[in-house]
DNA sequence: AACAAGGGTTTAG
DNA sequence: TCATCTAAACCCTTGTT
């Protein structure tokens, strides 16, 4: 009574298939969508690629200029700059179709939604079937554009069946199928298991999903850590209890590539647009945030980042620049140059509503 | 013990 | 040789209540 049926739903390649719809004359071909970062004129990275360029060795992430390289023998290649907003307006006409299917509805991504269509279907898996039809056709019909569908008991087991067999596949574990079709798949496609942690495991013995269910908790724990261990173990029996629903924004932040790495805090104007833009969103999202940081990327590409707590919540575009200005010099007095930054950025956290919510200490405290 | 703050790592798309 | 951008979960340490 209380077991649910989930329909997790992928668009294929989405940036790459957006831009197929949009020039129908690129299909067939290697389509590489790709993030400049205006470093230099190639520099920069693949986001995302179709699957005759994927056949041919290009993917996610990889520098452009190895893509190029790889597709230079081919003359119909396209390379094409990523256009999100485009994206976006095809990804919003989808989501609101894919709502009428289920009210319960959960967006993750730009191109990934769950449906928690339990009651709807009374538990019955033929009618999931149908329904994952129905959307696939429905999102072919109105945009032109393929998708993945999995159907399970949970978000977890969904989404891994979305994985099993795409582009444009639909793939169903019923009940009974779970331990059939977890413990034989190798660890790392276990959501959550990355190259880190598949490394790790591989260390400890564990090769698939099924060694994992069955390692020792204690173990688990002790090594991947109090809560992320057993959680892991749990995921690999198949159970997983997050329930299908929207969820509230917890950060925002922005981030460039600067023209040539810095060792001072000599780039305030390159930052400004990122203040604005923050300060822009929070406005939209009807909030203000308590926590400012900035994040530096090192030459070698290390991630770094320093954060204050303001005791009165801000969208101010002009706080929000002044506040990480501070933070970006001390950081760069602090390190005494032993810093080259290439990537710089701004994030806001700890999200208040309008509502007035003072972390100062009463004023009484004093007296 | 429980919670906040600050910083790092890993994952995912 | 070249390495984007955004968001979240989790880890750890330190300090406060």
């Amino acid at each position: 009574m209380n077991d649910r049926i989930v329909i997790a739903v992928d668009l294929d390649y989405f940036f790459a298939q957006c831009e197929e719809v949009r020039r129908p004359e690129l299909s067939g071909k290697p389509v590489v969508v790709c993030v400049f970062s205006g470093r230099t004129e190639e520099s920069g990275a693949v986001s995302t690629s179709n699957y005759v360029a994927r056949k041919l060795g290009v993917k996610s992430g990889m520098p452009i200029v190895t893509a190029k390289r790889m597709l230079k023998t081919n003359p119909d290649a396209v390379f094409l700059p990523v256009d999100h907003e485009y994206y976006r307006a095809v990804s919003e006409k989808i989501m609101q179709t894919l709502r009428t299917f289920s009210e319960v509805f959960e967006q993750v991504s730009v191109d990934e939604a769950f449906l928690d269509v339990s009651s709807i279907t009374k538990g019955n898996y033929e009618i999931a079937h149908d329904i994952g039809r129905k959307i696939k056709a429905q999102i072919v019909e109105t945009e032109k554009l393929t998708c993945s569908v999995g159907i399970a008991k949970n978000k977890l087991l969904a989404k891994m069946a979305t994985d099993f067999r795409k582009p444009d596949g639909l793939t169903i574990i019923q009940p009974d199928e779970v331990q059939g079709f977890m413990n034989p798949l190798p660890v790392g496609k276990l959501p959550g298991v990355g190259p880190k942690t598949e490394q790790r495991m591989k260390a400890l013995g564990i090769e698939t999903i099924g060694d994992l269910a069955l390692f020792d908790q204690e173990l688990l724990a002790r090594e991947f850590g109090r809560n992320l261990g057993p959680n892991l173990a749990t995921l690999a029996q198949g159970v997983d209890n997050e329930p299908v629903q929207e969820r509230e924004q917890e950060q925002l932040s922005r981030i460039i590539t600067l023209k040539r790495d810095a060792t001072k805090f000599d780039f305030q104007s390159e930052i400004r647009p990122l203040a604005t833009d923050i300060s822009l969103k929070l406005g939209s999202l009807k909030s203000k945030c308590r926590v400012i940081g900035i994040i530096v990327i090192t030459s070698d590409l290390k991630t770094k980042s320093r954060a204050l707590t303001l005791d009165t919540p801000t969208d101010s575009e002009n706080q929000i620049l002044a506040l990480s200005s501070d933070l970006f010099r001390t950081y760069f007095e602090t390190e005494q140059g032993n810093i080259t930054a290439r990537r710089v950025g701004i994030r806001v956290s700890n999200f208040a509503s309008s509502e007035v919510e003072s972390k100062n200490p009463n004023l009484s405290d004093f007296f």
